[in-house]
DNA sequence: GAACACATAATTGTATACAATACAAGTTTT
DNA sequence: AAAACTTGTATTGTATACAATTATGTGTTC
Protein backbone atom coordinates (compact mmCIF):
# COMPACT_ATOMS: atom_id res chain seq x y z
CA UNK A 1 0.00 0.00 0.00
CA UNK A 2 3.23 2.10 0.22
CA UNK A 3 2.26 4.56 -3.23
CA UNK A 4 5.33 5.05 -4.15
CA UNK A 5 6.51 8.91 -4.30
CA UNK A 6 5.84 10.09 -7.89
CA UNK A 7 4.08 12.88 -7.74
CA UNK A 8 5.52 16.53 -7.68
CA UNK A 9 8.97 15.59 -6.25
CA UNK A 10 10.71 17.12 -3.34
CA UNK A 11 13.64 16.30 -4.50
CA UNK A 12 15.19 17.27 -7.81
CA UNK A 13 13.58 15.39 -10.71
CA UNK A 14 15.59 13.88 -13.60
CA UNK A 15 14.49 12.43 -16.68
CA UNK A 16 14.60 9.16 -15.92
CA UNK A 17 12.66 9.53 -12.47
CA UNK A 18 9.99 10.65 -14.54
CA UNK A 19 9.97 8.26 -17.10
CA UNK A 20 9.40 5.85 -14.54
CA UNK A 21 6.60 7.84 -13.21
CA UNK A 22 5.24 8.23 -15.98
CA UNK A 23 5.44 4.28 -16.83
CA UNK A 24 4.15 3.30 -13.74
CA UNK A 25 1.21 5.47 -14.06
CA UNK A 26 0.52 3.99 -17.60
CA UNK A 27 0.99 0.51 -15.96
CA UNK A 28 -1.21 0.87 -13.22
CA UNK A 29 -4.14 2.69 -15.63
CA UNK A 30 -3.96 5.70 -14.61
CA UNK A 31 -3.61 7.19 -17.85
CA UNK A 32 -4.66 5.40 -20.81
CA UNK A 33 -3.66 4.24 -23.86
CA UNK A 34 -4.01 6.76 -26.71
CA UNK A 35 -3.94 10.06 -24.30
CA UNK A 36 -2.18 12.73 -25.39
CA UNK A 37 1.36 13.60 -23.63
CA UNK A 38 1.71 17.30 -23.85
CA UNK A 39 4.97 18.74 -23.19
CA UNK A 40 4.34 21.73 -21.47
CA UNK A 41 1.77 20.70 -19.54
CA UNK A 42 4.04 17.42 -17.72
CA UNK A 43 6.96 20.22 -17.12
CA UNK A 44 4.29 22.37 -15.15
CA UNK A 45 3.10 19.46 -13.48
CA UNK A 46 6.65 18.14 -12.49
CA UNK A 47 8.38 21.36 -12.09
CA UNK A 48 11.03 20.73 -14.59
CA UNK A 49 11.68 22.55 -18.12
CA UNK A 50 10.49 20.66 -21.29
CA UNK A 51 13.78 19.53 -22.13
CA UNK A 52 13.70 16.97 -19.53
CA UNK A 53 10.38 16.09 -20.07
CA UNK A 54 11.35 15.28 -23.85
CA UNK A 55 14.36 13.01 -22.90
CA UNK A 56 11.46 10.96 -20.75
CA UNK A 57 8.61 10.91 -22.99
CA UNK A 58 11.58 9.84 -26.07
CA UNK A 59 12.53 6.61 -23.39
CA UNK A 60 9.66 5.67 -22.98
CA UNK A 61 9.13 5.54 -26.86
CA UNK A 62 11.81 3.27 -27.22
CA UNK A 63 10.06 0.34 -25.08
CA UNK A 64 6.57 1.59 -27.15
CA UNK A 65 4.58 2.65 -24.26
CA UNK A 66 4.38 6.05 -25.41
CA UNK A 67 4.03 6.77 -29.16
CA UNK A 68 5.80 9.79 -30.45
CA UNK A 69 4.60 11.39 -34.33
CA UNK A 70 7.32 14.09 -35.61
CA UNK A 71 5.66 17.76 -34.92
CA UNK A 72 2.67 15.99 -33.75
CA UNK A 73 4.04 15.33 -30.03
CA UNK A 74 3.69 12.36 -28.01
CA UNK A 75 0.86 10.30 -26.73
CA UNK A 76 0.13 6.38 -24.91
CA UNK A 77 0.52 3.99 -27.15
CA UNK A 78 -2.33 2.26 -28.32
CA UNK A 79 -1.18 -0.92 -29.52
CA UNK A 80 -3.14 -2.34 -32.11
CA UNK A 81 -4.32 -6.12 -32.25
CA UNK A 82 -1.54 -7.25 -34.70
CA UNK A 83 0.86 -5.93 -31.99
CA UNK A 84 -0.94 -7.39 -29.03
CA UNK A 85 -0.68 -10.86 -30.49
CA UNK A 86 2.27 -10.70 -30.97
CA UNK A 87 3.46 -9.10 -27.86
CA UNK A 88 1.86 -12.38 -26.28
CA UNK A 89 3.97 -14.62 -28.91
CA UNK A 90 6.81 -12.88 -28.56
CA UNK A 91 6.48 -13.53 -24.35
CA UNK A 92 5.50 -17.15 -25.04
CA UNK A 93 8.96 -18.03 -27.09
CA UNK A 94 11.22 -16.08 -24.01
CA UNK A 95 9.59 -16.40 -20.88
CA UNK A 96 9.04 -20.26 -20.69
CA UNK A 97 12.78 -20.66 -21.36
CA UNK A 98 13.66 -17.95 -19.27
CA UNK A 99 11.69 -19.59 -15.86
CA UNK A 100 13.36 -22.88 -16.84
CA UNK A 101 16.94 -21.43 -16.19
CA UNK A 102 15.64 -19.48 -13.22
CA UNK A 103 14.73 -22.70 -11.92
CA UNK A 104 18.06 -23.79 -11.66
CA UNK A 105 19.66 -20.72 -10.16
CA UNK A 106 16.59 -19.35 -7.59
CA UNK A 107 17.83 -18.91 -4.21
CA UNK A 108 15.91 -18.90 -1.20
CA UNK A 109 15.74 -14.81 -1.12
CA UNK A 110 14.49 -14.90 -4.50
CA UNK A 111 11.77 -16.90 -3.18
CA UNK A 112 10.91 -15.00 -0.44
CA UNK A 113 10.70 -11.73 -2.86
CA UNK A 114 8.32 -14.02 -5.24
CA UNK A 115 6.38 -14.50 -2.32
CA UNK A 116 5.97 -10.99 -1.21
CA UNK A 117 5.25 -9.54 -4.85
CA UNK A 118 1.81 -12.33 -4.76
CA UNK A 119 1.70 -11.47 -1.51
CA UNK A 120 1.36 -7.64 -2.27
CA UNK A 121 -0.53 -8.27 -5.24
CA UNK A 122 -3.15 -9.82 -3.59
CA UNK A 123 -3.24 -7.20 -1.27
CA UNK A 124 -3.90 -4.59 -4.01
CA UNK A 125 -6.91 -6.90 -5.37
CA UNK A 126 -8.03 -6.60 -1.50
CA UNK A 127 -7.39 -2.57 -1.67
CA UNK A 128 -9.76 -2.60 -5.12
CA UNK A 129 -6.71 -1.22 -6.54
CA UNK A 130 -7.04 -3.48 -9.86
CA UNK A 131 -4.42 -1.47 -11.35
CA UNK A 132 -1.79 -1.72 -8.98
CA UNK A 133 -2.11 -5.27 -9.08
CA UNK A 134 -1.86 -5.56 -12.65
CA UNK A 135 1.53 -3.55 -12.01
CA UNK A 136 2.63 -6.22 -9.35
CA UNK A 137 1.96 -9.17 -11.52
CA UNK A 138 4.00 -7.39 -14.07
CA UNK A 139 6.87 -7.16 -11.23
CA UNK A 140 6.24 -10.78 -10.91
CA UNK A 141 7.53 -11.86 -14.30
CA UNK A 142 10.19 -9.27 -14.57
CA UNK A 143 11.89 -10.72 -11.55
CA UNK A 144 11.99 -14.06 -12.67
CA UNK A 145 13.51 -12.89 -15.41
CA UNK A 146 16.08 -11.08 -13.50
CA UNK A 147 16.57 -14.19 -11.74
CA UNK A 148 17.43 -15.84 -14.85
CA UNK A 149 20.70 -13.79 -14.78
CA UNK A 150 19.92 -12.94 -18.32
CA UNK A 151 20.22 -9.31 -18.31
CA UNK A 152 19.67 -8.66 -22.45
CA UNK A 153 16.67 -10.93 -22.25
CA UNK A 154 15.23 -9.86 -18.87
CA UNK A 155 15.46 -6.19 -20.52
CA UNK A 156 13.41 -7.42 -23.39
CA UNK A 157 10.89 -9.52 -21.32
CA UNK A 158 10.77 -6.17 -19.20
CA UNK A 159 9.31 -3.95 -21.83
CA UNK A 160 7.40 -7.19 -23.44
CA UNK A 161 5.43 -6.78 -19.86
CA UNK A 162 5.25 -2.80 -19.98
CA UNK A 163 3.41 -3.43 -22.88
CA UNK A 164 1.47 -6.10 -22.22
CA UNK A 165 -0.41 -3.42 -19.53
CA UNK A 166 -1.31 -1.28 -22.50
CA UNK A 167 -2.87 -4.63 -24.32
CA UNK A 168 -4.07 -5.56 -20.82
CA UNK A 169 -6.36 -1.82 -20.99
CA UNK A 170 -7.52 -2.07 -24.63
CA UNK A 171 -8.33 -5.61 -24.91
CA UNK A 172 -9.09 -7.37 -21.89
CA UNK A 173 -12.08 -9.19 -21.64
CA UNK A 174 -12.42 -11.27 -18.24
CA UNK A 175 -13.45 -10.05 -15.15
CA UNK A 176 -10.75 -10.37 -12.44
CA UNK A 177 -7.29 -11.41 -12.19
CA UNK A 178 -7.61 -14.16 -9.41
CA UNK A 179 -6.57 -16.96 -12.28
CA UNK A 180 -3.18 -15.48 -11.71
CA UNK A 181 -3.22 -16.29 -8.15
CA UNK A 182 -2.55 -19.41 -8.81
CA UNK A 183 -0.90 -19.61 -11.47
CA UNK A 184 1.74 -17.49 -9.93
CA UNK A 185 2.04 -19.76 -6.81
CA UNK A 186 2.38 -22.22 -9.03
CA UNK A 187 5.54 -21.09 -10.40
CA UNK A 188 6.83 -20.18 -7.17
CA UNK A 189 6.61 -23.75 -5.69
CA UNK A 190 7.87 -25.40 -9.07
CA UNK A 191 11.38 -22.40 -8.70
CA UNK A 192 11.63 -23.49 -4.95
CA UNK A 193 11.49 -27.05 -5.70
CA UNK A 194 14.51 -26.37 -8.96
CA UNK A 195 12.03 -28.31 -11.20
CA UNK A 196 12.99 -26.31 -14.25
CA UNK A 197 11.00 -28.36 -16.74
CA UNK A 198 7.47 -27.87 -14.64
CA UNK A 199 8.10 -23.84 -14.45
CA UNK A 200 8.77 -23.64 -18.14
CA UNK A 201 5.70 -25.58 -18.63
CA UNK A 202 3.55 -23.60 -16.13
CA UNK A 203 5.03 -20.00 -17.53
CA UNK A 204 3.61 -21.21 -21.00
CA UNK A 205 0.16 -22.59 -19.94
CA UNK A 206 -0.04 -19.12 -17.74
CA UNK A 207 0.68 -17.00 -20.69
CA UNK A 208 -1.23 -19.12 -23.37
CA UNK A 209 -3.83 -17.92 -20.77
CA UNK A 210 -3.29 -14.55 -20.53
CA UNK A 211 -3.21 -14.50 -24.16
CA UNK A 212 -6.64 -16.10 -24.96
CA UNK A 213 -7.89 -14.01 -22.61
CA UNK A 214 -7.98 -11.41 -25.10
CA UNK A 215 -10.79 -9.85 -27.32
CA UNK A 216 -11.77 -7.63 -30.08
CA UNK A 217 -13.58 -5.52 -28.08
CA UNK A 218 -11.62 -1.91 -28.40
CA UNK A 219 -11.19 1.01 -26.31
CA UNK A 220 -11.40 1.18 -22.34
CA UNK A 221 -11.71 4.45 -22.70
CA UNK A 222 -12.33 5.91 -19.34
CA UNK A 223 -9.60 9.18 -18.75
CA UNK A 224 -8.38 11.15 -16.33
CA UNK A 225 -7.07 14.42 -16.12
CA UNK A 226 -3.02 14.23 -16.78
CA UNK A 227 -2.98 15.98 -13.66
CA UNK A 228 -5.43 13.63 -11.50
CA UNK A 229 -3.81 10.58 -12.87
CA UNK A 230 0.14 12.05 -11.77
CA UNK A 231 -0.57 14.20 -8.69
CA UNK A 232 -1.81 12.15 -6.46
CA UNK B 1 42.06 19.53 -40.45
CA UNK B 2 40.12 19.56 -43.25
CA UNK B 3 37.35 21.43 -41.65
CA UNK B 4 34.63 20.31 -44.02
CA UNK B 5 31.49 21.42 -41.96
CA UNK B 6 29.05 19.51 -44.14
CA UNK B 7 28.53 15.59 -43.22
CA UNK B 8 27.20 12.59 -45.45
CA UNK B 9 23.75 14.61 -45.30
CA UNK B 10 23.53 17.72 -47.79
CA UNK B 11 19.80 18.15 -46.69
CA UNK B 12 18.60 19.19 -42.78
CA UNK B 13 19.79 16.32 -40.29
CA UNK B 14 17.98 15.30 -38.23
CA UNK B 15 18.15 13.34 -35.12
CA UNK B 16 16.83 10.22 -36.28
CA UNK B 17 19.31 10.60 -39.44
CA UNK B 18 22.56 11.07 -36.82
CA UNK B 19 21.73 8.23 -34.97
CA UNK B 20 21.51 5.95 -38.37
CA UNK B 21 24.78 7.40 -39.19
CA UNK B 22 26.37 7.03 -36.20
CA UNK B 23 25.28 3.68 -35.89
CA UNK B 24 26.32 2.80 -39.28
CA UNK B 25 29.98 4.07 -38.30
CA UNK B 26 30.07 1.68 -35.45
CA UNK B 27 28.52 -1.03 -37.33
CA UNK B 28 30.75 -0.82 -39.86
CA UNK B 29 34.04 -0.26 -37.28
CA UNK B 30 34.86 3.14 -38.12
CA UNK B 31 34.57 3.75 -34.65
CA UNK B 32 35.49 1.41 -31.90
CA UNK B 33 34.05 0.56 -28.47
CA UNK B 34 35.27 2.50 -26.06
CA UNK B 35 35.45 5.74 -28.12
CA UNK B 36 34.39 8.91 -26.20
CA UNK B 37 31.59 10.85 -28.09
CA UNK B 38 31.52 14.24 -27.09
CA UNK B 39 28.46 16.33 -27.95
CA UNK B 40 30.38 19.60 -29.23
CA UNK B 41 32.74 17.70 -31.36
CA UNK B 42 29.45 15.94 -33.01
CA UNK B 43 27.52 19.31 -32.84
CA UNK B 44 29.97 20.75 -35.48
CA UNK B 45 30.73 17.49 -37.37
CA UNK B 46 27.05 17.29 -38.55
CA UNK B 47 25.92 21.19 -38.22
CA UNK B 48 23.72 21.03 -35.89
CA UNK B 49 23.11 22.26 -31.98
CA UNK B 50 23.99 19.55 -28.83
CA UNK B 51 20.21 19.40 -28.66
CA UNK B 52 19.72 17.09 -31.51
CA UNK B 53 22.94 15.29 -31.08
CA UNK B 54 21.97 14.89 -27.37
CA UNK B 55 18.99 12.96 -28.87
CA UNK B 56 20.67 10.78 -31.08
CA UNK B 57 22.82 9.73 -28.38
CA UNK B 58 20.50 8.61 -26.15
CA UNK B 59 18.67 7.09 -29.24
CA UNK B 60 21.63 4.77 -29.53
CA UNK B 61 22.05 3.84 -25.67
CA UNK B 62 18.76 2.53 -25.73
CA UNK B 63 19.92 -0.05 -28.22
CA UNK B 64 22.96 -0.54 -25.50
CA UNK B 65 25.28 0.73 -28.82
CA UNK B 66 26.56 3.33 -27.10
CA UNK B 67 27.00 3.86 -22.67
CA UNK B 68 25.77 7.21 -20.89
CA UNK B 69 27.30 8.13 -17.84
CA UNK B 70 25.21 10.69 -15.64
CA UNK B 71 27.61 13.77 -15.83
CA UNK B 72 30.40 12.07 -17.65
CA UNK B 73 29.13 11.68 -21.30
CA UNK B 74 28.80 9.09 -23.93
CA UNK B 75 31.13 6.63 -25.79
CA UNK B 76 30.60 3.65 -27.99
CA UNK B 77 29.73 0.90 -25.87
CA UNK B 78 32.14 -1.50 -24.99
CA UNK B 79 30.15 -5.13 -24.01
CA UNK B 80 31.75 -7.23 -21.54
CA UNK B 81 32.73 -11.26 -21.76
CA UNK B 82 29.35 -12.26 -20.47
CA UNK B 83 27.53 -9.27 -21.88
CA UNK B 84 28.41 -11.20 -25.12
CA UNK B 85 28.03 -14.81 -24.24
CA UNK B 86 24.32 -13.25 -22.80
CA UNK B 87 23.75 -11.53 -26.47
CA UNK B 88 24.71 -14.77 -28.62
CA UNK B 89 22.63 -16.87 -26.28
CA UNK B 90 19.86 -14.77 -26.44
CA UNK B 91 20.01 -14.49 -30.72
CA UNK B 92 20.20 -18.24 -29.97
CA UNK B 93 16.82 -18.15 -28.94
CA UNK B 94 15.21 -16.29 -30.93
CA UNK B 95 16.86 -16.07 -34.33
CA UNK B 96 16.35 -20.10 -35.49
CA UNK B 97 12.48 -20.28 -34.35
CA UNK B 98 12.74 -16.95 -36.20
CA UNK B 99 13.78 -18.11 -39.53
CA UNK B 100 11.36 -21.23 -39.55
CA UNK B 101 8.56 -18.62 -39.41
CA UNK B 102 10.47 -16.65 -42.05
CA UNK B 103 10.51 -20.07 -44.08
CA UNK B 104 6.71 -20.42 -43.66
CA UNK B 105 6.18 -17.06 -45.47
CA UNK B 106 9.26 -16.17 -47.92
CA UNK B 107 8.31 -14.67 -51.29
CA UNK B 108 10.67 -14.53 -54.35
CA UNK B 109 10.42 -11.18 -54.23
CA UNK B 110 12.61 -11.80 -50.33
CA UNK B 111 14.60 -14.24 -52.30
CA UNK B 112 15.95 -11.95 -54.72
CA UNK B 113 16.55 -9.57 -51.50
CA UNK B 114 18.48 -11.84 -49.86
CA UNK B 115 20.67 -12.65 -52.24
CA UNK B 116 21.20 -9.36 -53.18
CA UNK B 117 22.63 -8.58 -49.39
CA UNK B 118 25.31 -11.98 -50.22
CA UNK B 119 26.19 -10.25 -53.21
CA UNK B 120 26.91 -7.14 -52.19
CA UNK B 121 28.53 -8.76 -48.94
CA UNK B 122 30.74 -10.50 -51.56
CA UNK B 123 31.43 -7.66 -52.91
CA UNK B 124 32.42 -5.57 -49.76
CA UNK B 125 35.05 -8.25 -49.09
CA UNK B 126 36.61 -8.33 -52.27
CA UNK B 127 36.83 -4.32 -52.43
CA UNK B 128 38.73 -5.21 -48.79
CA UNK B 129 35.79 -3.34 -46.95
CA UNK B 130 34.87 -6.08 -44.12
CA UNK B 131 33.53 -3.01 -41.82
CA UNK B 132 30.96 -3.36 -44.53
CA UNK B 133 30.35 -6.64 -45.02
CA UNK B 134 30.16 -7.25 -41.69
CA UNK B 135 27.42 -4.47 -41.28
CA UNK B 136 25.57 -6.21 -44.36
CA UNK B 137 25.81 -10.14 -42.88
CA UNK B 138 23.89 -8.27 -40.49
CA UNK B 139 21.11 -6.66 -42.63
CA UNK B 140 21.07 -10.65 -43.95
CA UNK B 141 19.89 -11.03 -39.98
CA UNK B 142 17.33 -8.29 -39.34
CA UNK B 143 15.89 -8.98 -43.20
CA UNK B 144 15.36 -12.41 -42.13
CA UNK B 145 13.38 -11.46 -38.70
CA UNK B 146 11.57 -8.83 -40.73
CA UNK B 147 10.21 -11.81 -43.38
CA UNK B 148 8.70 -13.81 -40.23
CA UNK B 149 6.82 -10.95 -39.83
CA UNK B 150 6.80 -10.33 -35.99
CA UNK B 151 8.22 -6.64 -35.43
CA UNK B 152 8.15 -6.95 -32.16
CA UNK B 153 10.66 -9.43 -32.30
CA UNK B 154 12.90 -8.54 -35.32
CA UNK B 155 13.21 -5.27 -33.49
CA UNK B 156 14.84 -7.25 -30.41
CA UNK B 157 17.07 -9.15 -33.14
CA UNK B 158 17.82 -5.91 -35.04
CA UNK B 159 19.40 -4.38 -31.73
CA UNK B 160 21.48 -8.22 -31.19
CA UNK B 161 22.67 -7.74 -34.23
CA UNK B 162 23.84 -4.03 -33.60
CA UNK B 163 25.36 -5.27 -30.29
CA UNK B 164 27.11 -8.30 -31.69
CA UNK B 165 29.11 -5.81 -33.94
CA UNK B 166 30.57 -4.28 -31.25
CA UNK B 167 31.28 -7.92 -29.88
CA UNK B 168 32.68 -8.55 -33.15
CA UNK B 169 35.38 -5.70 -33.11
CA UNK B 170 36.12 -6.78 -29.14
CA UNK B 171 36.18 -10.44 -29.26
CA UNK B 172 36.74 -11.67 -32.69
CA UNK B 173 39.24 -14.67 -33.32
CA UNK B 174 38.92 -15.87 -36.94
CA UNK B 175 40.39 -13.86 -39.73
CA UNK B 176 37.80 -13.96 -42.57
CA UNK B 177 33.91 -14.24 -42.45
CA UNK B 178 34.00 -16.42 -45.48
CA UNK B 179 32.42 -19.21 -43.30
CA UNK B 180 29.14 -17.00 -43.31
CA UNK B 181 28.88 -17.08 -47.38
CA UNK B 182 28.04 -20.87 -47.43
CA UNK B 183 25.85 -20.03 -44.06
CA UNK B 184 24.21 -17.38 -45.54
CA UNK B 185 23.64 -19.18 -49.27
CA UNK B 186 22.59 -22.64 -47.26
CA UNK B 187 19.39 -20.13 -45.33
CA UNK B 188 18.55 -18.95 -48.28
CA UNK B 189 18.41 -22.33 -50.09
CA UNK B 190 16.24 -23.85 -47.28
CA UNK B 191 13.90 -20.68 -47.36
CA UNK B 192 13.38 -20.52 -50.79
CA UNK B 193 12.41 -24.56 -50.57
CA UNK B 194 10.06 -23.36 -47.49
CA UNK B 195 11.76 -25.71 -45.17
CA UNK B 196 11.55 -24.60 -42.06
CA UNK B 197 12.89 -26.88 -39.59
CA UNK B 198 16.13 -27.11 -42.36
CA UNK B 199 16.04 -23.46 -41.79
CA UNK B 200 16.08 -23.24 -38.37
CA UNK B 201 18.76 -25.79 -37.60
CA UNK B 202 20.94 -24.07 -40.56
CA UNK B 203 20.29 -20.82 -38.23
CA UNK B 204 20.93 -22.26 -34.96
CA UNK B 205 24.58 -24.38 -36.08
CA UNK B 206 25.17 -20.66 -37.86
CA UNK B 207 24.86 -18.68 -34.65
CA UNK B 208 26.64 -21.52 -32.60
CA UNK B 209 29.79 -21.12 -35.30
CA UNK B 210 29.60 -17.40 -34.78
CA UNK B 211 29.15 -18.00 -31.14
CA UNK B 212 32.56 -19.93 -30.41
CA UNK B 213 34.06 -17.78 -32.65
CA UNK B 214 34.66 -15.56 -29.82
CA UNK B 215 37.57 -15.36 -27.93
CA UNK B 216 38.72 -13.68 -24.55
CA UNK B 217 41.30 -11.71 -25.93
CA UNK B 218 40.41 -7.72 -25.90
CA UNK B 219 40.23 -4.89 -27.35
CA UNK B 220 40.72 -4.43 -30.98
CA UNK B 221 42.30 -1.02 -30.41
CA UNK B 222 42.98 1.43 -33.55
CA UNK B 223 40.82 4.30 -33.15
CA UNK B 224 40.47 6.88 -36.32
CA UNK B 225 39.75 10.42 -35.16
CA UNK B 226 35.98 11.14 -34.97
CA UNK B 227 36.11 13.45 -37.78
CA UNK B 228 38.34 11.20 -40.12
CA UNK B 229 35.27 8.04 -39.48
CA UNK B 230 32.16 10.53 -39.61
CA UNK B 231 32.91 12.54 -42.70
CA UNK B 232 33.98 10.05 -45.24
C1' DG C 1 59.54 12.49 -7.20
C1' DA C 2 54.75 11.55 -5.12
C1' DA C 3 50.67 13.40 -2.92
C1' DC C 4 47.76 16.97 -2.18
C1' DA C 5 45.21 21.47 -2.82
C1' DC C 6 43.54 24.63 -5.73
C1' DA C 7 42.54 27.18 -9.88
C1' DT C 8 41.19 26.69 -14.65
C1' DA C 9 39.32 24.52 -18.57
C1' DA C 10 36.31 21.21 -20.71
C1' DT C 11 32.02 18.97 -20.75
C1' DT C 12 27.51 17.86 -19.53
C1' DG C 13 22.71 19.20 -17.49
C1' DT C 14 18.86 22.31 -17.65
C1' DA C 15 16.18 26.32 -18.72
C1' DT C 16 14.70 29.48 -21.90
C1' DA C 17 14.00 31.93 -26.40
C1' DC C 18 12.71 31.71 -30.83
C1' DA C 19 11.41 29.34 -35.26
C1' DA C 20 8.59 25.96 -37.64
C1' DT C 21 4.66 23.33 -37.86
C1' DA C 22 0.04 21.79 -37.02
C1' DC C 23 -4.70 22.82 -35.43
C1' DA C 24 -9.01 25.40 -35.08
C1' DA C 25 -12.05 28.93 -36.15
C1' DG C 26 -13.68 32.29 -38.84
C1' DT C 27 -13.87 34.68 -43.41
C1' DT C 28 -14.14 34.89 -48.15
C1' DT C 29 -15.15 32.96 -52.61
C1' DT C 30 -17.71 30.17 -55.67
C1' DA D 1 -23.99 26.19 -48.15
C1' DA D 2 -19.31 23.86 -49.42
C1' DA D 3 -14.69 24.57 -50.47
C1' DA D 4 -10.68 27.22 -50.15
C1' DC D 5 -8.20 30.63 -47.95
C1' DT D 6 -6.66 33.47 -43.80
C1' DT D 7 -5.53 34.30 -39.38
C1' DG D 8 -4.62 33.24 -34.57
C1' DT D 9 -3.24 29.98 -31.14
C1' DA D 10 -1.23 25.89 -29.34
C1' DT D 11 2.49 22.77 -29.65
C1' DT D 12 6.67 20.92 -31.09
C1' DG D 13 11.70 21.45 -32.99
C1' DT D 14 16.12 23.64 -32.48
C1' DA D 15 19.56 26.80 -30.89
C1' DT D 16 21.63 29.09 -27.33
C1' DA D 17 22.77 30.72 -22.55
C1' DC D 18 23.93 29.60 -18.22
C1' DA D 19 24.58 26.41 -14.14
C1' DA D 20 26.58 22.22 -12.34
C1' DT D 21 29.91 18.79 -12.66
C1' DT D 22 34.00 16.64 -14.00
C1' DA D 23 38.61 16.64 -15.94
C1' DT D 24 43.16 18.87 -16.24
C1' DG D 25 47.15 21.21 -15.07
C1' DT D 26 50.15 23.78 -11.81
C1' DG D 27 52.38 24.78 -7.87
C1' DT D 28 53.44 23.54 -3.09
C1' DT D 29 54.78 20.57 0.48
C1' DC D 30 56.91 16.65 2.29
Amino acid sequence: MTRTKLSAPSQAATSDSIAQALSLAIHEHRISPGTKLVEDELAEIYGVSRTVIRASLHSLSHIQLVEIRRNKGASVASPSLVEAHEVFEARELLEPRTAHCAAERTTSTDIAKLERHIDDEHAALEAADPGRALYLSGLFHNEIARIAGQATIAGFIETLVARSSLIIALYWRRESALCEKHAHHALVQALADKNGKLAEELMRSHLVDLHSALDLRERNGRALSLKDALLQ
